[in-house]
DNA sequence: TTTAGCACTCGGAACGACAGAGTGCTAAAA
DNA sequence: TTTTAGCACTCTGTCGTTCCGAGTGCTAAA
């Protein structure tokens, strides 16, 4: 069977309709939204082929349609009339996000705030951060005769923090021996490399001092996977309790998102420029009820973060994407600015 | 109306089969409840009575009967038995707390951890943090030409760092001159004396480099309110989806428990020892369906966090209270030694 | 190819009947 | 005076029925 013109304004119209109302959309009431005009029999016959061809299904029997995950994909990506956003909110976000400007962390914070308030959907994002982060410093701050601090600081600004204890007291010169190898190994070198394994071959070389030092760099490499596992951030989760589709499952996809590795993945892995993922097409089960926008942001030129909406499948497309274009777009103009000057 | 031994254990008996149960207790189903042999006819008439003083109430005609506040109030007060944590309950959560030892917050997270999978609740907790904390140490990082990241680490191991932009460019010398600003004015000093206003006299005394570096310190002024402000933690969230009796105020409830200033405000506020909230009791409005157990943990003899849970109102209290005890009593424990030494 | 008409299906709301649980009251028994 | 047995009453939850509305698919005519 072959789409033709009329299908395809259809298919858009039942997409559209779905996703304003949320209610199975029947022949009779998409007789308003069509520039065409006929009767709601014929819209019935092409419902019917559409349905056959997979891109609607009925609930049940004598309920209106609904899109299937196959229908939001070919209206997303052949019919969709983006809605970009106007020069007003552009203004109002731009002023939110860039209150948070200077520290990473709150700028993405700020930012994920206007996309949960924008959409109503639960925001997430990655903290900016290359696989090329390097260890821009190590601290060792001694807290009693045998505890310590360590921290961790990054090139990409990502601070990290431990207390460790070690086996032996800390004197002056454990303190010194851990600045002196930190200094030759580690300063500057990407974290991927300060894996445990480079770890125990340094740790024996350390000879007489293994034994005192050990526990601080083994404290190091956790902190480097740590940072390395990049920090989420999460907003306006409770904004998911208002889309009553996502069912029993969202206690499940609560639990999901509290979880910050699964979506740190799910991040990473988004292809470049915008990623929409809907209902089943997500690896994750627990998203199978909901569609994922990712958007990624560059910082000076490359990849660097992303940020990402999660809501119910029925999401204002046309709409919330050239949201989450514009508003990692303003991220990464905003970080790339603040580093390299 | 007096208070008869007979209504005592008749109370008693309802509260704890209500607790256990979750169903309004009625006159028959107690019958097997009680060490004293009378008709339910009779029970009847001690729960109208305990009805008429407030202790019980009906949620309609012709139900069974459920504790009001008072009602649980007078039964933790006077008639419950505390039911210790066995010797074997003991060691299991000893190890697993003591498994986050070293670091605080990880410590915390065990515990918390701990207590939510071993109550069915949700388990809070504040870092360790008395009002007598000091700075430890304060740093500077550059990070661009006009960017820096402040660090604070204070006395009591909490670690806090913000980015901050300068309006001039960051020279070597800016740095120097922060360190023995800070080494002067704030290092050994409370947290608390790093106000806004102390920071305006000082960055006044600054002379020419006021302009170059007033933002730092607002920043780290920011910082010390921040470490005040004492970190929330949070588990076990999920547990209180299992608990329908918390309705439909479940949503608000979470995103109250989002927020981490009211929590740490309830969690400070708490009495010494253990400090019990029934619902209304709270003030605090999202929780007036739900119990609050909060039990403080001493460092070194003196008041330094607190742990808590929020669940339903009818909490198992026999046995949670001194589940509570012990596991602050053990965090209490472990920090205190990690620290003096 | 389109349309009008019609029979059919299904879910949801409304309704009444009914069983079960529990109460309060009364009058008799202890 | 206290306790108990008995009974009428109330309220909830469930089950089955009915009915309405929305929407479909099919057929036959335009």
């Amino acid at each position: 069977m072959e789409m033709t013109q009329r299908k395809q304004k259809i298919l858009a119209a039942v997409v559209e309709s779905y996703i304003r109302t949320g209610e199975p959309v029947g022949s009779k009431n998409l007789l308003g939204e069509l520039d065409f005009s006929v009767s709601s029999a014929t819209i019935r016959n092409e419902m019917a082929d559409l349905a056959e061809m997979g891109y609607l299904e009925q609930p049940h029997t004598s309920a209106g349609r609904v899109p299937t995950t196959l229908g939001y994909r070919y209206y997303i990506d052949k019919l969709m009339n983006k809605l970009e956003p106007t020069e007003e909110d552009r203004r109002a976000i731009a002023k939110t996000v860039s209150s948070g400007s200077g520290d990473p962390e709150q700028l993405l914070e700020k930012a994920g705030e206007v996309i949960a308030r924008l959409t109503g959907c639960a925001a997430v994002s990655t903290m900016p951060l290359g696989e090329k982060a390097t260890v821009r410093r190590a601290e060792i701050v001694p807290v009693g005769t045998r505890t310590a601090m360590i921290v961790l600081l990054t090139s990409a600004g990502t601070l990290k923090s431990k207390a460790c204890r070690s086996d032996m007291p800390i004197t002056p010169q454990t303190v010194e021996r851990f600045y002196s190898v930190c200094a030759a190994h580690f300063v500057g070198k990407p974290l991927e490399d300060i894996s445990t394994v480079m770890l125990q071959t340094l740790v024996a070389s350390l000879g007489e001092h293994a034994l005192e030092m050990s526990s601080f760099f083994v404290t190091l490499a956790d902190l480097a996977a740590d940072a390395l596992s990049s920090d989420v951030l999460l907003e306006g989760q409770s904004n998911l309790f208002n889309h009553r589709e996502l069912g029993g499952n969202i206690i499940e996809l609560m639990e999901f998102l509290r979880k910050g590795e699964p979506i740190s993945k799910l991040l990473s892995k988004g292809k470049d420029g915008i990623d929409i993922k809907i209902g089943t097409e997500n690896e994750y089960k627990q998203l199978a009820n909901s569609s994922v926008i990712i958007s990624h942001y560059d910082v000076n030129g490359s990849r660097s973060g992303a940020l990402g909406i999660i809501g119910p499948t029925r999401l204002n497309y046309a709409k919330l994407i050239p949201y989450m274009q514009f508003v990692s777009g303003l991220v990464g103009d905003i970080l790339s600015e603040s580093i390299d000057d």
